[in-house]
DNA sequence: TTGAAAGCGCTAACAC
DNA sequence: GTGTTAGCGCTTTCAA
C-alpha cells in the first residue's frame, strides 16, 4: 500500500509536490516536466492509489454515492436488478463507489438518517416508489449540503431532479401499436397511482388520432381488495380484469396491461375461455420483463429503459455534486413487439 | 456535524477520554460513572456520529464490505434481487456499509483490482458464478490481509469459506416429492456445471430408497448449441428436452427441471402436445422464482434460500474480519409444492 | 482517573 | 519551481 510519502522518498521530492502533480493541481506555477514524469512513473510503478479515507478526511470528495432503493416493480419484473446494475455500471464508469441500501417504507428510511450525511456520501440517489412523506426530510438533507437526485416514475419535488420516463408516450405508443395491428376496441387497464392519468392521456391521444371512439367501458379499473401494490399489478389482477369485462358484456380486441404479470394473467384467462391471442385479442404488457419470453404466447411489452435512466440519474447526481444545476428529464420508452400482438 | 472535540469542549474533558468512553475502550482502568454519563448524554444531544473517514484513517475498521456480484440465475429468476436484498439487510443489521459492484467475467473483475484493498473495504464477498481462474488472485488478496467469503453454489477453494446449498438434497427432495405424488418414471434434466453430479446423486438416492429403477434414458442431457449458460437453463431448453424425449419414445410421468424457466418450457411443450400437467406428467422447477406463479399451471419448485444464505455469508465474512475462523456451510433447500405436481 | 501528543495519508495555504 | 506547515477527526500509547 504505497503512499505519497513512499513516492516522495523515492523521487526525492516533497509529499505536497507529489500530491499536486498526481492531482494536476499546479495552480498558476509549473513543475519541471521531467520531474513530473519521474513522479508519475514512480506512482505507477508502486501501484499507487490514494487512500480514500485520507482524501475524504482532508476535505475532499469521498467518491461515494448513496443509493437507497425502495422495492419497485413487481417480483420478478427484474426492475431492481436492472436498475442496480445500471447504477452500478454508471458509477463505476465515473469512478464512484456505491453505498447501497434497501428500505421498505418511510419509517424504515428514517432509520438510515444517521448515515445520510456528507461524511458518509457525496450525494444520494433515491430509487423506486416515491414517498411524498419524505420530501421535507429530503429537503432538509439538501439544505445541509447533500445533493439528492431521484429515479422515480415522477419527480417528487421541483428541487429534486428526477430521471423519469415519458408516461404519456407509454400510453400512446402501446395504443398506436395495437391500432396498427388492426385493433379497434382497446382495453386500457387502470390501476391506482400517479402516472395513470398521463398514460391514459397518451392512450386517448392515439385513439383520437386514429379516429377511434373513447369508450369509458374500455377503461376498467383494476381494484384488488388489498393495499399491496404488488397485487394490483399481479397476474390475478389480469384474470379478474378479463372476467369482469366479459361479465359486463364488453367487447374488445386489444388489451393494454399495466405490467407484464398482469398481461400474462389476461392471456391465461383468455386462454381458459378459449379466446385466442393474438387471433381474437391482442395483448401487450409493460416493463419488458423476462416474463415476456415465458408466457404461453411471447408477450409484447414496452421497456422502461432502466439502465439508461440509471445512468442518467447518476450523471445528474454528479452534476449536482459538482455544484452544477440539474433538471428532471423523461426518457422515451421503447416498444418491443412479440407474438402476443402479431 | 458534531465531532469529539465539540463534546470534549462541552463536557470539559479531553478528546481522548471522550473517545474511550464512547467506544467502551477503558482498558483496565475506569471513568467516574457520572462523567461517563455526561459524555454520553452530550454525544446523544449533539447527535454525534464518528466521521467514518477519520476512523478508517486512524487505523480502525471501515465498516465497509465489498460485495462483488456476477450475474447469477437466469434473467428474471429474481436471484440477484433477493441476494442483494438479503446481503443489504444483513449488512445493515451489523452496521456495515456495502460497496456494491457487478462484474461480467474475470477480465472485468480484474478491472476492480485497484479498489480491492484494505483501504477501501474490510472484507470482500463474492456472489454468483464461480470463476476458478480467479482463485490465485483471490488468494493473493487474502495474503495481503483482506478477508474473503463467497456466495457460490460450490466453494471455490478450501480457504475461501462459502455459503452454499445442499445440492444432494435438491436432487433428493424433488425426486421424493414426485415419487410421493405417484410418479414412477421421473426425468431429471442434466445441464452442465459442477453441481449436477451431486443433484443426480440425490435423485438416485431417492429412487433407490423407493425401489425404483434408475433408467439412463431418464437422465437426458440438455445441450444447447450456445455457450450462454442462460440459454441452457432457459425455456427453450425445456421445450427441446420434451421434444427429444418423445422423439426417442421415452415414457415418463414426472420431470425435474434445473430452473423454473426450463420447467415452464417443459410445461408449454407438453401443453402444445396436449399432454396434461399435472394429470399425465408432473413437473417441478428450481429457484422458486416469481415465474412459478405466472406459469399456466402454478409451478412447484425448490427454494435456494437466498436471503438466508446472504445473511450467513455476511456473518462468515464478519467472523473472518474479526480474525475468527469460518468454514463453508450448505443450507438446506425448501420445497414449495404447487399445482404442477398436485 | 484523566490528559497530552503522535500519527494515520492527504490537501492546500503560504513561504522560500 | 519546490518545500514547509497546519489541519481534517479519530485512536492509542504514554505520562501525569
Amino acid at each position: 500500500m504505497a503512499s505519497l510519502r513512499d513516492i516522495a522518498d523515492e523521487v526525492g521530492v516533497s509529499i505536497s509536490l507529489v500530491s499536486r502533480v498526481l492531482n494536476n493541481r499546479m495552480g498558476s506555477t509549473g513543475v519541471r516536466p521531467e520531474l513530473a514524469e519521474r513522479i508519475r512513473a514512480s506512482a505507477a510503478a508502486m501501484n499507487y492509489l490514494p487512500n480514500p479515507a485520507a482524501v475524504a478526511l482532508s476535505g475532499g470528495r469521498q467518491n461515494v454515492l448513496g443509493i437507497f432503493i425502495h422495492r419497485i416493480g413487481i417480483d420478478g419484473s427484474g426492475t431492481i436488478e436492472r436498475t442496480i446494475e445500471g447504477v452500478s455500471l454508471a458509477a463505476r464508469a465515473n469512478h464512484q463507489r456505491l453505498l447501497t441500501s434497501f428500505y421498505t417504507d418511510d419509517d424504515d428510511f428514517q432509520q438510515h438518517d444517521p448515515i445520510i450525511r456528507k461524511t458518509f456520501m457525496d450525494g444520494l440517489l433515491l430509487v423506486g416508489i416515491r414517498h411524498p412523506e419524505l420530501v421535507s426530510k429530503l429537503l432538509s438533507y439538501r439544505e445541509r449540503g447533500l445533493p439528492i437526485a431521484t429515479l422515480h416514475d415522477e419527480p417528487i419535488h421541483d428541487d429534486l431532479p428526477n430521471a423519469g420516463l415519458d408516461q404519456i408516450a407509454i400510453g400512446r405508443l402501446t395504443t398506436e401499436h395495437l391500432i396498427e395491428r388492426g385493433c379497434r376496441r382497446i382495453v386500457f387497464a387502470c390501476v391506482r397511482g400517479i402516472v395513470m392519468e398521463q398514460r391514459i392521456t397518451g392512450y386517448r391521444k392515439a385513439l383520437r388520432h386514429a379516429g377511434l371512439v373513447d369508450d369509458p367501458e374500455l377503461l376498467p379499473k383494476v381494484r384488488e381488495q388489498t393495499d399491496q401494490l404488488h397485487e394490483e399489478y399481479g397476474p390475478e389482477s389480469g384474470r379478474a380484469l378479463v372476467a369482469g369485462l366479459l361479465e359486463r358484456g364488453v367487447t374488445f380486441d386489444g388489451v393494454i396491461a399495466q405490467s407484464d404479470a398482469q398481461a400474462i394473467g389476461v392471456i391465461n384467462e383468455l386462454a381458459a375461455r378459449r379466446i385466442d391471442v393474438p387471433g381474437q385479442v391482442r395483448v401487450i404488457g409493460m416493463d419488458n420483463s423476462p416474463h415476456c419470453l415465458l408466457a404461453r404466447v411471447p408477450l409484447s411489452s414496452i421497456s422502461g429503459q432502466l439502465r439508461e435512466r440509471a445512468s442518467t440519474a447518476i450523471h445528474m447526481l454528479l452534476q449536482l455534486i459538482r455544484g452544477e444545476a440539474a433538471a428532471s428529464v423523461n426518457l422515451q420508452p421503447r416498444l418491443i413487439a412479440r407474438e402476443s400482438t402479431a
